[in-house]
DNA sequence: CTGAAAGCGCTTACAG
DNA sequence: CTGAAAGCGCTTACAG
């Protein structure tokens, strides 16, 4: 592979101005430009980056942790991605995936030394031990979610305890008063949007004189269906759920629909922080809270990308709330 | 942050010594390794991966490209691509989704130059441009999928032709002999998998002296519905279907029972290339033919580390079909 | 067992 | 406008 001496050598300059050329760093004449140009081309000339990155210190790529190995990745989270991607390179940057968990001797590693300029946070608990590793080792990066104290800290996240409270209103105007909530099971237990709809959910139920009933249900289409089918025995009182579990919502309904329990008549449903995709697969189709996910993977790659560019500024921090999408799963409680 | 030299200066050695205690690459003295030890936990020293990619000629990365920005990542490539991943880390290497499309440009910029050691190609089309970048640019690449001549080149592949041959002969064999045929619209026509899997789909009609019925639809469960609705009408004769297009599968059948078309007294369904995930989305549970998406992901990394760590060995090549799991979609023709 | 030194492929002040 | 040279942080023959 030629390396920018055999270009300075077969165009007769000087490899600093073939960097000039390469990178548009500085004027050349135009002579000189096409020179090196031709060079270029006869060899086939392509810059290496890691000569690059290792001169410049930096890579101009971002990383996205997601920890793929310990969570499968949502039709959301690949929404968030896609659209942080599509913003990076906007902006002059690639974004990659790298799959690494809590595993914090590897995020150190990979992250320091310039591999990768920056990184983004996924699935961010509310003690999150890749945040202290990340700062302690001065690695620039942004979260979409946050921790328990984010403060100073750059974030964009979905606003978990307003999404929550407005799904529980929309129910409570319907004239529900007896509203169940189903989270997801096997996540853990400080998962930041988790822990924050769940007490929102107690605080809004305790405000209307509720009762509040938490539900666990596995990520998975047939633990939503098992659900279903006992849910009326279970819970026999109540008229609504709240849904926080994308996966199992699908199953839910149709264990629901064969224990005899129809949708919205006899139990109204809404699915919070999911997605048109989602909403469609099931039947009726899905009432829910919208995830911003486009919008929040944007700003997050826009979050970093400050802390990269202006590391002056303060830190960008987003909070968006779900935005409510109506579907045919949610009707007033019988009479 | 703390380099080889500085870590050197401390113990009072030399930076080759730090290199060799670092890196295990040679036996020094316990005496000295202490040293070597303390120095590093005093600075806090991690080595500069991009000082280390320079030298070495490699990273031990591989880059995942897959279009992201063209088109969504599925479940069943989710799943690809986490266990290739996980096969990956195993034998001491990185994987990482890079979200590059058939851009061509991008991608021998990013692949040639050792940031990556090689890569793995999804979504590979009968001709792809990609293909002929890579081998062009020497960047050592296995595929997930296959072109239409892979001679020569490493690839792990679906077994398509056997898998769609399959799919309709376990309809046949309940005695259907109108068997419709979904494809994903708007995916290039030429995409391997589904090429391969609508000429098996016509041979084997033909074969059976069955007329061939190709049916587009886009790639979401609202196109699925809409297909649905209007099926029966559009196709009075069709006793059965195989779809080659997960996305719409669950709004499929929504949409065949809100016209009424049971499934499967009516009408039988049969997913081609679809996960335990999603059929266990459907009312009633999908029959389908399972991706072996696991296996091929874990495939995909050892052709590529194969080409990496054994150059000179014949490169791997491995198809695997889909295995038929039963669901509840499928059912005699009524009489 | 350890060290001095060249080199990986670039970038970028500094001169001219 | 262009070049000579130092340097980014490592690795690895080559000596000793």
């Amino acid at each position: 592979m030629a390396t920018m001496r055999d270009v300075a050598e077969h165009a007769g300059v000087s490899i600093a101005t073939v960097s000039f050329v390469v990178n548009g760093t500085k004027h050349v004449t135009d002579g000189t430009r096409e020179r090196v140009e031709t060079a270029m081309r006869d060899l086939g000339f392509r810059r290496n980056p890691v000569g690059a990155a290792l001169a410049k210190g930096r890579t101009s790529i971002i990383a996205l942790l997601f920890p793929t190995l310990e969570r499968t990745l949502s039709h959301t989270a690949v929404e968030f991605f896609t659209s942080a991607a599509r913003r990076a390179r906007e902006r002059g940057y690639d974004l990659i995936l790298w799959p690494i968990g809590s595993d914090v001797e590897h995020i150190d590693v990979l992250a320091r030394g310039g591999l990768v300029d920056g990184v983004i946070l996924m699935e961010v608990k509310l003690a999150d031990p890749r945040v202290s590793a990340l700062a302690t080792n001065n690695v620039p990066f942004a979260m979409i979610g946050r921790t328990a104290d984010p403060s100073g800290l750059p974030y964009v996240d979905i606003d978990m305890a307003t999404s929550a409270r407005e799904a529980y209103e929309h129910l409570a105007a319907l004239g529900h008063r007896n509203i169940a909530y189903i989270y997801s099971e096997g996540v853990k237990y400080d998962h930041g949007a988790d822990a924050r709809a769940r007490s929102a959910y107690r605080e809004v139920a305790a405000a209307h004189g509720d009762p509040a009933t938490l539900i666990p249900c596995l990520e998975h289409p047939t633990a939503g269906r098992e659900l279903g089918a006992r849910f009326a025995a279970d819970h026999p009182d109540a008229t609504a759920v709240i849904l926080l579990n994308e996966h199992a919502a699908p199953g839910f309904l149709t264990g629901l629909a064969h224990a005899g329990v129809r949708v919205p008549e006899d139990l109204s449903v809404l699915s919070l922080g999911s997605s048109d995709y989602m909403a469609a697969m099931t039947d009726p189709p899905m009432s829910y809270m919208r995830t911003p996910g486009p919008e929040l993977g944007r700003l997050g790659a826009d979050a970093i990308l400050q802390r990269l560019t202006e590391p002056e500024d303060p830190p960008l921090q987003e909070l968006l709330p779900c935005e409510y999408v109506p579907g045919a799963t949610m009707a007033a409680p019988r009479a």
